[in-house]
DNA sequence: TTGTAAAAAGACACCAGTGTCGTTATAATG
DNA sequence: CATTATAACGACACTGGTGTCTTTTTACAA
């Protein structure tokens, strides 16, 4: 279908396999999928695919950049907005473009886990999740800290404590949704009341509705 | 060294390997440790190996056992003391006898995340997963309600949704710590401040030293 | 139309890990 | 001491997955 080359179907190959992996690994997990399941969801067979990926480590980081890529372009768009308030710029950054928590989660988000818990003691991999930790951490802090400079936000804790609990809230939640059934995590109960624990922790006024 | 038979020596060979596994486990993570690392560390054969476990997932789930029982024998421990307070109650379950956040953690909890995450699609292991978040829900839940019924807890929040909370905070630092390197976790600070937002929650009164 | 460079295919050799099984060694028993 | 049941051993066959390499196919250029 494409043999000398032409850099459109070079991409759209490319994508094509992209697109199955990201299905693959979503259902299968990181782990348990083989370079054989992705040939097959993306028609493709060995050889083609080794084409373009060296292994399934590589496969995983191109769509672990892809995402964060798009998820900082998303970040960078917020900025462009006007903003009343940082309190609503933190919700904004927690949840999106609704402000509200809701109880759709990304479906990678448990493969995600697993690549970077299986691969705690592979160099690599560790450093690559601790500066992915490092960077959503600072998305956090940016926002309290401004909130804090302007005087929205109270003193009272230290910016980087109130960011690394807001992570790992988030991360409690994307563990119980890997490992529970969807209708026992209660995301947005969780949520709303962690909420108001920040609420509390950066002495908010003004209720949001 | 043991052939025909003496429950002691099996015992004590049982034992020998539990204890080899729950090392090697801990160091090696779940995924990446063989029968052969096992095999070694307990200086026993392959054989001798599986005379007593019939595989890895068995091994696993016998070390998942034993941690559980002298948990719950802990916590049942915990009830014979005279208690001045549910609050109390509620720290010594989260943070054993210090009653104080520390930044120790259980070395098995890396292996223990892995176990339940990359075995999410196993009928088997999910449904022993669901069954131990709910018990250890459950720990949480009964003291919560307690402490609400005799007044001493504010009944704002359903007993429920706060103990999910504790668990997702206790989840969410395990998590961190499967994947940071030990300096970059704040356990103490970031479970301090979770204290703060029981307090709100439950609407404690009394400070605690 | 033909030549060709490179992409796609899939057979293959290889490896690591598993679980089994026949053999060996030995603690208990009489 | 001899017998015996069985724990422990370790060689082995098997499997599933990997990455490579040769062959085939085909888009493009001349």
């Amino acid at each position: 279908m494409s043999p000398k080359v032409s850099k459109e179907h070079i991409e759209q190959r490319r994508n094509k396999i992209v697109d199955a992996a990201k299905h693959v690994f979503a259902e299968q997990g990181f782990e348990n999928t083989t370079m054989k399941h992705v040939m097959e969801k993306a028609s493709v067979s060995r050889g083609g695919l080794y084409q373009y990926f060296a292994n399934k480590e590589d496969l995983f980081e191109t769509i672990l950049k892809e995402d964060l890529d798009s998820i900082v372009e998303e970040n960078n768009n917020l900025l462009k907005r006007d903003i009343n308030s940082y309190w609503d710029l933190l919700l904004l950054r927690m949840f999106g473009d609704s402000k509200q928590p809701s109880e759709e989660m990304d479906d990678l988000a448990p493969s995600k886990l697993e690549f970077f818990i299986t691969g705690r003691n592979d160099r690599r991999r560790r450093e690559y999740g601790e500066e992915r930790y490092r960077n959503g951490l600072r998305i956090y802090t940016d926002v309290i800290k401004a909130g804090q400079a302007c005087g929205e936000f109270s003193e009272k804790y230290d910016s980087e404590i109130v960011a690394r609990s807001i992570v790992a809230h988030i991360d409690g939640l994307a563990l119980e949704h890997a490992i529970l059934p969807k209708h026992e995590v209660k995301l947005k109960q969780q949520s709303d009341m962690f909420l108001e624990y920040l609420k509390m922790a950066l002495e908010i006024k003004k209720d949001k509705e």
